[in-house]
DNA sequence: CAGCTAAGATTACAAGTGTAATCTTAGCTC
DNA sequence: GAGCTAAGATTACACTTGTAATCTTAGCTG
């Protein structure tokens, strides 16, 4: 599977977030002020507006790449995606911190924790996790 | 800043782990087996030899990026960054926490502890971060 | 000193990217 | 049914990227 650019993923998020969808559906959803995540959080929408026609160029793309599939519904085409968001940007959080930290993920905790100054949800986020962990893991 | 490319990214490893250097002390540093990040940990070079030429190119793309600087040494010139690596690397996690996962670190925890199988080590060092952090911010 | 060499500068070139515009055509509209 | 429309297909085009090869020139070498 060839690489996702960064635009495209866009896109591929959008259409993660409802499927399948007709290119309309997910140019619309692009062009909302606000997108929510699988994962519950909130993409603002910096008031890009996305072109119709740059949408499609990457909608092609990413059938070619195979990350989305689509049907025939009628005269347009409905899309879904082929990959899980997870699995990917699993496989995008594993390339960084392989690339940056030598597949370590604690270095990049801790310049997260340096800097940006994590709140005490992230905290408790993370405290949780550990201690899934740890029940599966003793 | 314009933005640093992969394969400069790992040129730019290589002058952090030494500078200032020569275009060929970073040529041969590239080509050795195994390289160790300024956090100590270890990056090992899947035998990819560097072209002298490829380096040369991408080291004079790094300096009209402003990523790194040089001086003149007789002949030949000395390289150093001009970015911090733990500035670059932060920036770098940060925008793909924020593309991916809104922001958020935990999801990108979460991620790696159901597939990537965390570690003890990992663990642990997770919780001396929360214990740092819990003891500067009570 | 003439030519060679090696450092850096310049040029190359295909593939990928962001961003669309134009082309083609099946179906809707009068 | 003739033409318009809108979906998708194709083409465009400049910029970046990976990966070098060629050009230029200052200094070494015989």
């Amino acid at each position: 599977m060839t690489e996702i650019s960064n635009a495209e993923f866009e896109v591929l998020e959008a259409l993660w977030q409802n499927y399948p969808a007709s290119a309309n559906d997910i140019i619309a959803k692009l062009n909302e002020s606000d997108n929510i995540n699988d994962n519950g959080t909130v993409d603002k929408n910096q008031d890009k507006q996305w072109h119709d026609k740059t949408v499609k160029t990457l909608l092609n793309r990413l059938v070619k790449k195979q990350a989305i599939s689509f049907e025939k519904q009628q005269r347009h085409y409905l899309y879904s995606p082929l990959l899980e968001r997870e699995a990917y940007t699993l496989k995008e959080s594993t390339s960084l911190i392989e690339r940056m930290f030598s597949g370590k993920l604690a270095p990049l905790v801790a310049g997260f924790a340096k800097k940006n100054d994590l709140n005490k949800d992230d905290i408790n986020a993370l405290k949780s996790l550990i201690s899934d962990w740890e029940k599966n893991n003793d």
